[in-house]
DNA sequence: CTAATATATGCCAATCCTCGCATATATAAA
DNA sequence: TTTATATATGCGAGGATTGGCATATATTAG
């Protein structure tokens, strides 16, 4: 019951949602570099909710040299969870996500993360392009 | 999205899951007063959830003269939350509550609640039994 | 009308959440 | 070692949640 109402407020957070969303689409594990451009959103971001939704038990995790990756919990209730989630969200509200996760895992040599420079908040990689991410988003 | 988030947060409080989970198995409006006394929480605090639920959707309600009824809002995703919740929720964990609020349904008269006193915390009227509720209860 | 009953709400304090920033840690490259 | 890269985390501020209390509103009874 309190490990359930944890589960819900892990996911009453749509970036962490989306987080969740994409674990359970691509169905293999992903790591933090891919969320973070997956999502758009800083890796500091990325990081903190990964670590709350693996305190809920909703996604384990483990290092491949310094990438980390994640990937869902695979529990009693997972199925029904992705389940609910795949009728409840219309691939049209996750496209660009998508979209950019399946960019990104094109990049990929021998099935692991290879990502080059670029990383943290994008805008130290000069004129990269400055959408105006952040403010509050909820 | 933000809608689902909206249920997530929703479900995120133990008492309110208990309401939905209450609504959704006895398959029919219940009253205010039924709910607080199959959940043994303060009058107010079931209204508050009550309304909490209503803005985001995910309840009805409807007035018969001086009762309240609520009831499980119909949506493309109503199946499959209490589906859901009918998998992750052991009957145990509700069983109390459930036993309670057979209890009280037992008390109507032609489908409608007929409680007697005994209202507002159960206090007011002398000595009902002093179980210590309340307590932060999280 | 007044009283009783069923429900809803405004307010406050304590707590929790979330963001952004800075910085720490871990691992690998040079 | 020093440096670069990938990820994690401590902290503070603003905002949101929550429980408890008092009280307001709505409806019916007398």
């Amino acid at each position: 019951m309190e490990e359930l109402t944890g589960i819900f407020r892990g996911l009453s957070n749509p970036d962490r949602l989306r987080i969740v969303y994409l674990l359970a689409m691509s169905e293999q594990p992903l790591c933090v570099c891919e969320i973070v451009d997956a999502l758009d959103l800083p890796q500091y971001q990325v990081s903190k909710h990964l670590r709350t939704l693996q305190r809920l038990s909703l996604i384990d995790s483990h290092r491949e040299g310094r990438w980390a990756y994640y990937s869902l919990t695979q529990s009693e209730w997972t199925e029904g969870l992705t389940g609910f989630l795949n009728l409840a969200i219309t691939p049209e509200a996750m496209k660009p996500e998508m979209i950019r996760l399946r960019s990104e895992l094109s990049l990929r040599e021998g099935g692991r993360c290879t990502v080059k420079a670029r990383r943290t908040k994008r805008k130290t990689t000069q004129g990269d392009d400055d959408r105006k991410r952040n403010g509050k988003g909820r």
